[in-house]
DNA sequence: CCCGTTTGTTAAAACGTTTGCACAAACTGT
DNA sequence: ACAGTTTGTGCAAACGTTTTAACAAACGGG
């Protein structure tokens, strides 16, 4: 392996020199500039980045942290949407991306240590949307550089990136009551998630506001894989009262639900209607193609990334917390006569 | 920042010994790790990871390569399956792992420079399964420890893991002929793919094999995207011979297929079947569900980071090329009268 | 009781950079 | 011609580990 002093030597330089040269932050006679450029390119040198990270106490490497079911993630678009844009943005500003899954709770908190305590990352991604997460509380307290894809309420100093998820299903369940739905159901996901929390309060809002009722049997818990959504189908749709439309936490879940609709031998949006949330690409191509709430997942990733670099870069003129505005996008799934 | 030095002082010893505390490889009396340790824990010792990798030569991360349109990846849930395999087994054996997507073949290949001349990663996971990649050729003759996911003829010292795609198509397609269709078209993607090459090749040899007509019309090129499935369907279905049967690249363009095929009217699997690759989670609840080759996603990436590891950490005793068995999901999309 | 081994520990060099300080050389204006 | 400034470069320390070689102490067998 060719190191700097290697250089060094063959330019007849000092290695300071050559690290300068590199660098450009000083100035440099442009002769010797160009001879060490050449004999660099000659040689074909690349800086070690664990020595220049040694010294300089920066990685120029983010970190992802998944929260712990990752199942759930890796097997909705969504996840693949925000990577996208995670990576987009990092990419561009010059970081390398780091992604952690950790298994269980012992085994988060050793990740987090290792990379924030042994110095190997300069910036946390995190996804964890739980509520009161003690993470967050955690790399809060340590001052490190995080961004939080999500809501928190006590945090001071970290920053979030997140929708107004509230407004976002109460524009989802609008829309239902719009379409003339009275009877409407909502199946959910995990409820100590803060994403959760925010939709189904859109969702009583909606309903409160419009005078309807707020049935608990037409409301269902489940989690973020699609089974989830079929399972709920042969619940609700027993009851001998049955909701006509339904809002759904998540496409994917969504998928699930089309499907056990499709096997009691229901038709959307002829015999109920659906909304659902995320408007990950394929929702586009289901039978019939599923209304949803685009929330600007590319943009979600990308933003995300873009605040913690301004803030590992020691901007200062930012906000602390970032709204990503959504927007629903209705398709067959809620409208009985739909024209392209 | 508390270093090694910190808590040799604290413990009255030296550096070393601390050193060989936290790594356990010496012998070292149980009273001087007993009080090291309780000191450690004590002031919070986190030992720095870049000091480690400078002198070691070693940084515990690999990285992931994509192939340059990153967005077809991010799209579809086979990549997020692949992911997730080799996220557990690196992990699991304690490695992190960089994702790393390029933009530009000029990115792509500053970005190689820069984490394997740059000492960045111990390892590559390749994805490229372009036919011929340089990139591929580049890495086999620096002799950097690297698996392809995917498959390459001209490599010597690279490890390759993947599935028998020839095969895979065979027998996708010969299912197809076994229920009765004879005009069999195929829906393939990028044809400097080696995937799309292979699995063009076993669609080929079943029809062959069957002495069916291989009609060139029923043969179309896209790409990974759902929409290129929607497109093909308005080409294929306008001919005046249709095909009764379809072999499609990707589940995702199979959900695309599946719309165009519903929008023109026309029935599946009444009026035409269809079979396609990869068995994304979504597949089993599309309307119909789709009939797909289960290739062992999870365990591609899993058996990848794994092949990669043994040959990091300098195992010798494990093939070169590793294929990973696949089997055949039947569903109803390619059944008329389907019993669960 | 002595010699050879085992056991536990340390000093010091090395890993490949960056950077503060010093300094010489080359300019500038008077 | 001289003092003051600018410009270009080098020296050496520092970053936080690991590891080789050396060595002292304790031990065991004859």
């Amino acid at each position: 392996m060719i190191t700097i002093k290697d250089i060094a030597k063959a330019a007849n330089v000092s290695p300071s020199t050559v690290s300068r040269v590199v660098s450009g932050h000083t100035r440099i006679s442009k002769a010797t500039t160009d001879k060490v450029k050449r004999i660099m390119e000659e040689m074909g040198y690349h800086p070690n980045a664990m020595a220049k990270s040694l010294v300089s106490k920066t990685t120029n490497t983010l970190a992802i942290l998944l929260p712990r079911p990752a199942e759930e993630l890796f097997q909705d678009l969504f996840f693949g949407e925000l990577l996208r844009g995670i990576l987009a943005q990092s990419s561009k500003a010059g970081y390398d991306m780091l992604l952690s899954a950790a298994t269980s709770p012992q085994d988060e908190n050793d990740t987090i240590s290792r990379l924030v305590f042994g110095r190997r990352v300069d910036g946390i991604i995190l996804l964890s949307a739980r509520i009161n997460d003690p993470l967050i509380a955690m790399l809060d307290s340590h001052q490190f550089p995080t961004v939080l894809i999500g809501r928190d309420e006590n945090c001071s100093t970290i920053l979030t990136v997140d929708n107004n998820n509230e407004q976002v299903a109460f524009d989802a369940t609008q829309h239902l009551i719009q379409q003339g739905h009275g009877r409407i159901g909502f199946v959910s996901g995990p409820p100590d998630l803060t994403v959760s929390r925010d939709r189904m309060a859109g969702y009583r809002r909606a309903l409160e506001e419009a005078g309807l009722p707020i049935r608990s049997e037409w409301i269902v818990e489940g989690d973020f894989l699609q089974h989830s959504g079929y399972r709920a189908m042969s619940s609700i749709m027993e009851l001998p009262e049955r909701p006509d439309g339904l809002v759904v936490i998540d496409d994917v879940v969504a998928f699930g639900v089309l499907r056990g609709l499709n096997e009691l031998g229901y038709r959307v949006p002829e015999d109920i209607s659906l909304v659902s949330f995320n408007n990950i690409a394929l929702s586009e191509l289901a039978t019939p193609p599923i209304s949803s709430v685009d929330i600007g997942t590319y943009q979600l990733g990308y933003t995300a990334s873009q605040q913690l670099i301004r803030l590992i870069q020691g901007e200062h003129h930012f906000q602390r917390r970032t709204l990503i505005p959504h927007r629903l996008v209705v398709r067959e799934s809620s409208i009985r006569h739909y024209h392209k």
